[in-house]
DNA sequence: GAAATTAACTAAAGCGCTTTACTAAATCGC
DNA sequence: GCGATTTAGTAAAGCGCTTTAGTTAATTTC
């Protein structure tokens, strides 16, 4: 990059004025006289001469950035493997877009994620940051820095009630998979999912819960860990139904391992949904067509996003002073490989 | 975002030091006398104060942005239904955080795409922009700006030889498939093809000039326009398995749309591959995991993106004068849906 | 018609950093 | 042992913008 090369200086003496002139009318700024002709003027002569305000001068004079960041703790090769990070990027984007700010997007994948965040906010990189991927113990740092007045939202909820955050209910949507499966009959449900990360265990919970609250025991004998892809997802699946011939019908947490699973279910000489029922969860794109008809769970990726970006932009206009907790409810898809009618 | 809290003379105050020293100490600068024991003192303050350097400040000092753009030319609910942008991310973000630099993303869906470009460059958000999306019609005012000594590095060919380019060889891939089916026996493939950007067309032109140059005539007949999605993907095939029986092969341009296909072979009745060969365009994660797996394409995307990063930054380093051409192919992934050994 | 108000505009002081030109002390060469 | 060089550091001038506190001229008030 270059330095550049139009100043509001130039323009202010192309257009006969001040700078401050210059200032006020490029930012429409209110409280000014500005008469209309001399707005004129110099719209025409920054139009002539191609001005673009220079961001990071705008930032230091006005100690307030124009990005807000999206700050992403995982690993790069695993970010896109499920669907979520794309949709949230989408909803994000869209609205700060509306309200004039950049989207600032990094990937932490190392132990080290606190200090890129304290750089960014500290640093007036970003004027606000959304974060996700991180456990809820982090919290407490996260939480230092909302102390400070840095705005920060987390996506995922926090065990810190004093902060704010925006989130989906998998829990509940967890268990209306389960309280599907056992109004169809089903008791023995095996469940394929992955990694030991705190949103999971959540999920698990929730399993769990969904069981016991309609009287059926808690089996750990039917729990499978794969990771996210349709591959750990087949393997998963073979170990399950190899140990556990009794099972009616298996949950994938996602629809990558629920793919996997179909094919350890065809594999095995098993018909779906007669022999076996199966369930995913995060109805992408493919599962509508997948043959059996994927039954699965929507969640609402994009308008989280979306409500990201807002929580956010009135942290940062000072708007929100109580916390906030938004929970975005998901949706049970009913195909064809549950066996509903 | 509040004021920097900790500013460089703070440190400089603290450890002693003028602000010069400070700052040489933060950037490392080579050619400058620093004793260890002032570097030390330095770095004590900054660590006991928690000092971040003020990136907008900075920038303005050094007339250069750290920021690298990623600007994608679509709509919001499109940039996401195939796997491409993501995975550029990925590989994007990993090249640019390790030489330092952040990411920048902006969506641009209207028509006037150019006043963004000029803004991010001119106003120095960013040192450089790798655009994505654009038509290669757009090249006249890239061409501009590179003239004006801006990084820009387009994913995709451009028309223009003076500009440098990364791009995916999709004619080449596009062959490969047709020249395997033709291999098959195969004369009569159809197409179902997507909207009518000139990346598509370049690749209808592939698949037109592979019939030909194995002797068999283009035939209108055999193409249908989908877009993008299963949904699409479906009604068109179903459209030219009505209309056109004779078919023994369907090429669907992207993984989406070729699902769809398959659930429209399987409506009809027909067998994969025995009746009909089927052949997608992508590889994304589900496809080896459909029933039967499906043969498709596999492109580079996420060394793409570190290959569009790495040129960008040459660019901005100065070290990229001649114009410089990277075209990456893609893989032909043969399984079990176009009926090869 | 003089005082008060308003409209239209500007001068100048930062914002926090980098960098160039400079100084003072230490070391070197012979 | 004395000028030349090197080492270790600093003062001060910007970078391009915003914003506060004015200034001047025109308009209003009664």
């Amino acid at each position: 990059m270059k330095r550049n090369p139009v100043t509001a200086q130039q323009v202010a003496d192309r257009a006969g004025v001040s700078l401050t002139t210059v200032s006020f009318v490029m930012n429409n700024k209110e409280g000014t006289n500005i008469s209309e002709a001399t707005r004129q003027k110099v719209m025409e002569a920054a139009e002539e001469l191609g001005y673009f305000p220079h961001i990071g001068a705008r930032s230091l004079a006005r100690g307030k950035s124009q990005n807000i960041g999206l700050l992403l703790y995982r690993p790069h090769h695993r970010v896109f493997v499920d669907p979520f990070m794309p949709n949230i990027i989408s909803g994000f984007s869209e609205i700060a877009n509306m309200e004039g700010y950049r989207l600032l997007v990094h990937f932490i994948y190392d132990s080290d994620f606190i200090t890129p965040v304290k750089a960014m906010l500290r640093g007036g990189e970003v004027a606000g940051l959304v974060v996700a991927g991180f456990d809820v113990e982090s919290g407490d740092v996260l939480l230092q820095l909302i102390r400070d007045g840095y705005p920060v939202v987390p996506i995922d909820p926090m065990s810190n009630p004093a902060i704010s955050y925006v989130s989906i209910d998998h829990s509940a949507g967890v268990k209306d998979v389960i309280h599907h499966l056992i109004r169809l009959q089903h008791t023995r449900i095996g469940c394929i999912t992955f990694g030991p990360m705190d949103r999971v265990k959540q999920r698990l919970q929730a399993y769990q819960q969904a069981l016991e609250s309609a009287g059926i025991p808690y089996d750990e004998g039917l729990i499978r860990v794969g990771e996210y892809d349709p591959e750990t997802g087949y393997a998963a699946a073979l170990s399950l139904l190899r140990e556990r011939p009794d099972v009616t019908a298996i949950f994938g947490m996602n629809d990558m391992m629920a793919l996997g699973t179909m094919s350890a279910i065809h594999e095995s000489g098993l018909r779906i949904p007669q022999d076996i029922a199966l369930v995913g969860y995060d109805d992408m794109r493919f599962s509508a067509y997948l043959y059996p008809r994927l039954t699965t769970v929507r969640a609402p990726e994009v308008e989280l996003g979306r409500q990201a970006a807002m929580m956010i932009l009135d942290q940062i206009h000072g708007k929100l002073i109580v916390p906030k907790y938004v929970s975005l409810k998901s949706e049970l898809i009913i195909r064809d490989t549950c066996g509903a009618v």
